[in-house]
DNA sequence: TAGGCCATGTAACCGGTTACATGATTAG
DNA sequence: CTAATCATGTAACCGGTTACATGGCCTA
């Protein structure tokens, strides 16, 4: 159900858009914390859209820009959309290569440890300040629940960090004394 | 880096395993949490590996049972394995089809909410026992960091879907109630 | 004048999933 | 007797990424 079809059907809800909308939309704006897309996903996928009859296709040429092909959502669309969302959903999809590298805090050394923490936590609070920035211009209630969401979720996973990465730097520390003695 | 292979490494590390314990490990195991993987992936990439000379194979026939395919990391496969974990990591990874319903808060049925969030907070739930059972019985201290880590992060999510969740509800019944009037 | 933004699209590739095929043992 | 667990592997498929191709406008 998370998939592009079902994306660009969302964001054409809420609005016509051409494909580079889309793209940003949900790379920059009130989506892109949950969802990725990209050029060569978004582009096929209303192509698609358009041969089912899901969506259709305007062409608008401004003069002196390039010319664009503004997307609208059909009834069927949005009919789609919405037993789409009918469906249960999956359960949230999380990845960290951060951890990974955490579980193995004995193999790496303090310094790549440590590096690797400032990292995360560098990225996490270039997340933090991306919520922020939508939130302050954002008109919609569900969007702005969801952006606050996030905003909990991800300044309370930099606080565990803050607090703990002493302890997650003390064994890598640990594990690294205990090589130089066995030397 | 987050690809099977470096899994593999990463499991065969600590470890000989085979491809059946290296799934059951991060499927249910101390790296569940945040990778995935399945036997389709698995198996082939023990193959590439040890035809690249990361790993080794025994094979094991204990009578009664199936062959098993023993695997160990050899140095080559320390080295990469290394080599990986000292790049930089790729930010987290996260994806909710539950976050694309509640933006379409006013485009479902309260009813429909409800249950996302119900569903959710059973998902959550789930995570939740999941990582106590794996923090239970768990030796390793960067283990036990990395789930307490996920711990306090999901149990800070419930908890603030537990404390906004009328409010996602409310953004629904009241575009129900617009609707209606709108008939 | 260099780089970024607008704007569209394609093609090759790849990593991974799903389903299939097989089969013995053990616990309920 | 049935379901689960152990155990390995393949093949078809698919969804998506990356890189490429193109080009004009505007800003620093």
């Amino acid at each position: 159900m998370l998939n592009i079809r079902s994306l660009c059907l969302a964001i054409l809800y809420f609005g016509d858009a051409t494909g580079y909308e889309i793209k940003k939309q949900s790379t920059e704006g009130d989506f892109s914390h949950f969802v990725v897309a990209s050029f060569g996903s978004i582009y096929p996928a209303l192509a698609r859209l358009e041969a089912d009859g899901m969506v259709t296709v305007r062409e608008e040429t401004h003069p002196g820009k390039p010319a664009r092909k503004v997307y609208s959502i059909t009834p069927a669309g949005r009919e789609e959309f919405l037993s789409a969302l009918a469906e249960p959903q999956a359960p949230d999809l999380f990845r960290s290569e951060f951890l990974l590298i955490a579980v193995c805090a004995q193999l790496v050394t303090p310094e790549r440890m440590r590096a690797a923490i400032d990292l995360h936590a560098a990225q996490i609070r270039e997340e933090l300040a991306h919520l922020d920035a939508i939130a302050s211009h954002c008109g919609d209630d569900a969007t702005r629940w969801a952006v606050n969401y996030g905003l909990h979720c991800k300044s309370q996973k930099l606080a565990y960090l803050e607090e703990n990465r002493d302890a997650l730097e003390a064994i890598s520390a640990r594990a690294a004394r205990s090589r130089e003695a066995a030397e």
